[in-house]
DNA sequence: TGAAATAATAAGGTCAGCCATAATATTTTT
DNA sequence: AAAAATATTATGGCTGACCTTATTATTTCA
């Protein structure tokens, strides 16, 4: 309650550098994600930039400084720490927490961050399979690959959702993608068509964009 | 999730009316209590007014309409669910409570709203002595008058603390003046000087502006 | 009733975070 | 190497919620 507040806007471009993984990341990636256009999120990155927050590589992306890693670990510990109470607490549908959260995330000073943290018992990962970082943001990446470049024909195991989307997230809830569940890739359709899975023995589409953030092992 | 979503500074709005109990409210004592000028104050009231959540009579007052009272309750049942949660649950310290519902209070859907109070066991007050609207609106209004118009003299019980600003609560906190605490008023100074009262055996000053928030019976 | 206090309105300004459009720079593909 | 695609920068605009500094209207009080 001192620094002078992070704006929602400026913690949801820092969560979405840190949750599309490792860097640098292409702006107009960003901008997607974050429902702007490109000019905007360029705009964004030049104010995160003398915030130093970020680096800009002209063409080739943006990268978090180590002060943004440790906001963006920040954000994404009170994000996750919500998921939590939301899912085991509160029953929300899974598809759901993750906007409940961000929404409250924002609204989150660290004192209530840590009691919540105390609360919840310390956990280390959100219902959707990613860590949780500690209160210092510490942070042990998530393993794994992504389904996208699995082998067809492998049977693997949901370790992680990486998607933020409600929408993607109903879909992948309502044919059983969540963690901790086994499947095979059946076929993989050419010109980068989507997979066939098999999934609780119900065989299941997925496209390949919603495959990059089923992370498996 | 479909209506045009309330600004927080609306909320903020509806929020002071309610809680400076019955209609009419000067403009001046809203902006007071959010901290804006008088000026900013009237504009808002303005715009609240084409959006039909209050109506204001020149120079009287602002009052809220069925629609703005309902929309009020709405938000004074999240902020006190959510003071409910952070005292009970998170053991956050009751001076401070206010001010972080307040913040989470603007970022809860309704849906969440509704998972917290089952979560909660619908309770009926917040920690402040404050009743907690239903989830239709209803809302008993709050008994018992204002500690600054008790007879000098008088043994009475707090029922409930209206402030919101967190040095008042933690002035209060410290002094013991919590709800269910048995309080004698001692003295009352001339010319709107401070009350002076017992609290457990302490002499306390309290001036007239925070006692009007100290509810009593 | 006239002065003082209070309330309201008007006019113009700021700031963050968006937008669109257009021009320019670089990279990738053919 | 030229064409196509992508990225960046420039310019100008918008909105909500504030602000300040007047000016005007009304109410309250001596």
């Amino acid at each position: 309650m001192s620094l002078p507040h992070m704006s929602e806007s400026t913690e949801m471009y820092l969560k979405a550098m840190a949750e599309l993984g490792d860097h640098p990341v292409a702006i107009a990636r960003l901008a997607e994600r974050l429902g702007v256009t490109p000019v905007s999120a360029n705009e964004m990155m030049r104010r995160l930039g003398e915030q130093g927050l970020v680096t800009h590589t002209p063409y080739k992306g943006v990268t978090l400084t180590e002060k943004g890693r440790e906001a963006a670990a920040n954000v994404l510990r009170r994000q996750r720490l919500w998921e939590v109470f939301l899912f085991e607490h509160l029953k929300i549908e899974w598809a759901k927490i993750y906007e409940f959260a961000c929404s409250l995330e924002h609204a989150t000073a660290p004192e209530v961050t840590e009691a919540l943290a105390a609360f919840l018992g310390n956990p280390k990962v959100c219902p959707r399979g990613n860590p949780i970082p500690d209160a210092n943001g510490g942070f042990e990446p998530l393993g794994g690959r992504s389904l996208r470049e699995t082998a067809v024909g492998k049977t693997v195991r949901v370790r992680a959702v990486n998607a933020t989307a409600t929408d993607v997230l109903k879909y992948l809830q309502d044919k059983g993608i969540l963690p901790g569940q086994t499947l095979k890739v059946l076929e993989a359709a050419p010109l980068d068509g989507p997979l066939t899975l098999s999934v609780n023995g119900k065989e299941v589409a997925l496209g390949l964009s919603m495959a990059e953030f089923v992370i498996v092992e």
